[in-house]
Parts: structure tokens; sequence; C-alpha cells
DNA sequence: GTACAATATGACCTGTCGGTCACATGACCA
DNA sequence: TGGTCATGTGACCGACAGGTCATATTGTAC
């Protein structure tokens, strides 16, 4: 948690800062990533930052966190277009609002998932609780699925909580890189074509786990 | 390209010298990975090492040479089972060979992969080669899969090879994690409950690539 | 033996890191 | 005005990085 004295600050400091540093991370990963660049780039004193936070893992966390808080109120405001959905129709209303919240905030997104999902393997123990949120909302859609007799109820769940995991973040990890190269990455993400690719992307998936074991356990 | 010197050195204190490399190359990546570390553990100076290679990229590219020769030495080792197989028939050997040398070198593989996958988005040009070998052959995949009728020809090719790659690789780094954590990965890996996994996750996609285009592009 | 080249060594270079701390500045109150 | 307390500052700390280089050791040929 940052100190006080951060969020004593007027608001504009504080974006200044937490500007600097979103950029630093995305640019650099967490190791490598510089407080003597964050401080100069912010145009504060080094020692202002550690009155503001403990430490680097703090300043990052305090990013995930909002991070975090942001993607929540996105998805708050867009509420699905109906209450009825089929468990894999929600989950790809799911993934393209992910996607409306990547290019809305990318350099952020960057920063924490790049993080994330790369080092944070190796950082396990600091950041399992954010990862956590996701598989565990995942294993609770997968087995919604099956009780809806959308899944096989023979589907291994660890497995197709994995499925799902990788799938959500390749993809996100696509629309990011290629969407970083575009003028304006917002109205590429809703264009029709990358809209079909995300399409496209997800049926593949939703296809193979709706049948798969049913369908090939036997053949082995 | 080592230095001569180094290939003068007798088999054993080379051997000495590329397991610390592998070892600290998988235990930090390529950024994190300490030149300092490496010739404690290998028992060398640092004034040697610096007679062996150019520099820290030096050492890294010969140990991706070096895997990749021995990888290929395992392939040809072990031809497929028969010549005329489907293209994911063939597709599903593949990545399981590929699981059994993983085993094989689990370090030189955590090592390489790690820097790969990871840092390798990040220094894109000095890797670019190594990824783009993958991904030139299922290229190559899957439009033959295409004109022998395995896979609808209005399949973006490109998606295709995303969804192979991004699949390879996470099941590769799935049982390269798991496995770590077994006394006997080898046997581990061998074993029927591994190799269902492995299947099912195969079948996942598989069954996703085969039709997904035909039948849902209409959908949309 | 001696001469000469190849190899080995570790102190040392410059640079950067995350983090600290004695001190300066400024705001508010008596 | 002087006192006090929050905020701001950057020189400085020890650690470590990748890389260099003068010197010492070794191997070989005569």
């Amino acid at each position: 948690m940052p100190k006080q004295t951060f969020l004593n600050l007027l608001e504009e400091k504080r974006q200044t800062i937490v500007n600097a540093a979103v950029d630093e991370f995305a640019a650099y990963g967490y190791e490598s990533a510089s407080i003597n660049r964050i401080v100069a780039n912010s145009g504060i004193s080094k020692g202002s930052f550690y009155q503001y936070f403990e430490d680097k893992m703090d300043v990052f966390k305090y990013l995930m966190d909002v991070l975090a808080n942001e993607k929540m109120e996105f998805f708050k405001e867009k509420r699905p277009p109906n209450g009825n959905m089929d468990t894999f129709e929600y989950f790809r209303w799911l993934v393209k609002i992910g996607m409306e919240f990547n290019s809305a905030y990318p350099r952020m997104t960057q920063a924490v998932s790049r993080v994330l999902l790369v080092e944070g393997l190796y950082y396990g123990k600091d950041f399992a609780k954010y990862r956590q949120m996701t598989t565990d909302a995942f294993s609770a859609m997968i087995k919604q699925a099956m009780k809806r007799g959308e899944v096989d109820p023979s589907v291994d769940v660890e497995l197709a909580v994995m499925v799902m995991d990788t799938w959500t973040n390749a993809i996100s990890a696509y629309i990011l890189n290629e969407g970083m190269k575009q003028k304006d990455i917002i109205r590429w993400v809703r264009s029709a074509k990358t809209q079909e690719k995300i399409d496209k992307l997800l049926y593949v998936m939703e296809y193979g786990l709706r049948k798969t074991e049913s369908q090939f356990v036997s053949k082995t």
C-alpha cells in the first residue's frame, strides 16, 4: 500500500507518477524496471518516491490494484445484453469487453499483464492472489456450463480452466501487440475484421471444449 | 559464436561451463542471469569466460544452438510409426516426442523457452530467427492439411498457426512446470495419465481447428 | 634449459541498481 | 515572529552488473 503522503498528493501529480511507473513497467517488466527512471520521468526526487511508496513492489502492487478497480468499474458499466445467455456466449461477451478495456488502457494492461504472465511465474507467491481471481471465475463458469448441459460433465475442470486461461491470455496478448501498431487502437478493436478474428479464436476453443472428451477419450 | 579457445577445451570442462550457464538462465532468465554466478559455479575465472565467449548474448545463442541440434538429433532417431499419417495425428506425434525431449533435457528446455517465449517478445530481432523456424513449420503443416481436406480451406492460415503455436507452448510449459515437481520426470511424462492429459489438450485444439470456420463464420 | 605462444587469472573499470538519510523548504498555528 | 510538522531533496551507501587488461601460468618445440 502506498503511504498516506502519496494519497494526499494533488490528483494531477499522482497521475504523473502513475503514468511514469506504468510506462516503465510496460517497457521493462518488473525486474528491469528502474526507479531512477521513474523518478526522472515523473519529475520528482528519489527521496519523495520513497516517501510515497515502501519499495518497488509496493508501486507495482498499487498499479495492479488500480487496474483491477478500473476493470471492475468498466465491466459494471457494460452489463451483458440479456440475462439468459449460454455460458459460452457469456464468455465471448466477457472476452470482448475485456479487449475493449485493454484498448482503452493499453499501456497499463501491458505493464501488468507482462509482469503477471511472464515474471509472475517466477514470483509466484507475490502475484498468486491476482491470478487466482481469474482461475476461480473460470472454474465457476465451467461448472455452471456443466450443470446446464453445455459441457460434457466428464470434462476435467482443471484442464478446462487451463484452456480458458491460456486462450484468453493468448488473445489478449495478440490483440494488444497488433493493436499497439495501429493509429487508433479502440477503433481497430471494434472493427468488424478484428471482432471476427476474436470470434474465430474463441470458436476454436469453444468447439474444442464443448465436445472434446466424450468424443475422443474413447479413441485413446 | 564461442571463440576457438572454448572449442579447444576438454569435453568435460566445456560441459561444466554449459551446465552452469543452463542453470543460470533457467533460474533467472536472460536479463537477470549473472555472468559472475556462472563463472563461480563453473569454477573458471571471469577472464577465462571472456576468452571463451564474446559476451552474454554469445553464450545464450550458443545454448540455443546446442538445444536446436540436440532436438533435431532426437527427432531424427524417433521416426514416426508410419508414413501415411493424418496431419493432426502427425502433429500429436510431434508434440509427444517434443515432450519426451523436454523431459530428457528439462533445464536446458526451461532456460531457452523461458527466454524465448517471455523476454523474446521484447528482444524481437535477436531471437526472431529461432521462432520463425517453428511458425514456418506450422504454416506448412496447415497448408498440407488443407490440401488433404483435413482442414477447411477457408481457414485463416496465420490464425491457425497462432493457435498451434500458442497451444504447443502452453502444453510444453504445463508439462515442464508439473514435471519439475516429480521425482522422475521422464517416467511421469510417459505415464498413461500424463499422456491422456496431453491428448485431451491436443484434441481441444484439433477439434476446434478442423471445423471451426465453416461451422461458425455464418453465425457472425 | 630457453623462447614463444596459448591460456588462465582476478583486481579493477565504469555504470546502475534499490534504498537511506541529514537536511532544506514550505504550510499552518501560536 | 518563532515553533512544529508534513513534505521535498539529492548526495550518498553498499551491492552487483558486464566487461577489460596487465600479469602469471602452462604447454610445446628446440
